[in-house]
DNA sequence: TAAATCATTTAACAGTGTTAAGCAAATATA
DNA sequence: TATATTTGCTTAACACTGTTAAATGATTTA
């Protein structure tokens, strides 16, 4: 009997070794992108990283795609996260909105990599896979309610909101592939850019 | 001397076969990319569509690269011809604008490999050297040009023009490179992004 | 102590881009 | 015409890639 306390002690303790094995396989992914980007990214490199020959990563990850899809949801639950926490530091939803798309922007900078493969950014990204994913999706919702509180619209499905939304998103993301390719401008055409874009958008939808 | 001339002849003859064999490889190469996307694409299989084996293509191009390079500058060749071709259609600028970005539109999707390659959607698309092709580039005076007729502005150098150039680009780039990634709306909604945008920055940099 | 399971590695396969060696036909030279 | 030489092309090879199967050695179970 105490034999069995710490057999499961022993289990429970295996358990939280794999764990970390997998979480390590994934950040030494992500690190092997920062340092060389994604085109060098490969299972042997990562086996060397975690001290593990690379068969072993396939008992964690059904394989290579696998972890770029994993790296990818834990991108889109972080942008998620930052604009959830840009929504709240605001009250009045122009400004909510407004604070949104800079976090969007701030994220794709801030985690370039993650950005990169999210969006298929320099990357072939298992595009479809990814599509299929329940968080690889920008928290819609909050958008749209954001929107149709600045355009003053109750319907939450109204093609007119989904029309802002996709202004929005495309504005966005497109200065921010353009910058990723370093096709870009300087910093301040950037920031006017952006700052026009939004605050553009934002007047244009406003109930006169 | 009757020799001579054959022997000219006969060399023009085979120069003349290797342009076209020149040429076969990259069309090969994008049927492929149209038939498989560009993960498929490889040098044996351009080998087998043209009907010798791989090693003969480094005769011709030093390596993949440069034939993604090639089908770049293809494609950017091909865009900015459209784009004069939009400019000449129409007399006013506003229409000359409006024209010249449904036709960037409009090639994306006629030509969604080469857009693919030439601005990294969803492909690693060897960004470095292509920033250094000199085709590799918007015919950016054409828009500074038209951008500054609009706004009434002479220098065409002008901090504004540039920032609104990007608004543009941005928003165009960006619908287009969210839809090759079949993250986009209907076909309605994607027209009414479009033809908002370019309608509404047109009109926002009018001078009153 | 013997059997069974587990963790891990080595070896292998089919594919990739790329280069060097080889071969056979066409051409140039004597 | 006979002998070199160049040309066009292929086969073979190297170092990679993702991935799987077999082997090995340690750990746990009976």
């Amino acid at each position: 009997m105490i034999y069995g306390v710490n057999k499961m002690a022993s289990k429970e303790r295996i358990q939280r070794l794999k764990d970390e094995t997998r979480i390590n396989i994934l950040d030494a992914a992500l690190q092997i992108v920062k340092e060389e980007g994604w085109q060098a990214l490969s299972m042997r490199k990562i086996a060397d990283v975690i001290e593990y020959t690379a068969p072993i990563i396939y008992e964690y990850y059904a394989n290579k795609e696998a972890i770029l899809l994993e790296l990818a949801r834990k991108g889109y639950l972080l942008l998620a996260k930052d604009l959830r926490a840009a929504h709240e530091q605001h009250a009045l939803p122009d400004k909510q909105l407004e604070a949104m798309w800079l976090a969007y922007w701030n994220f794709a900078f801030a985690n370039k990599e993650l950005y990169q493969i999210m969006f298929g950014v320099t990357t072939n990204c298992c595009c479809e896979e990814i599509n299929k994913l329940e968080e690889a999706v920008m928290p819609w919702d909050l958008f749209t309610d954001v929107i149709g509180k600045v355009m003053h619209i109750e319907d939450p499905s109204s093609d007119l909101i989904c029309t802002k939304y996709y202004t929005f998103w495309s504005v966005v993301h497109g200065l921010v592939s353009i910058n990723l390719l370093s096709r870009g401008s300087s910093d301040e055409i950037n920031r006017q850019v952006l700052t026009d874009a939004i605050v553009g958008i934002i007047r244009s939808i406003k109930p006169d």
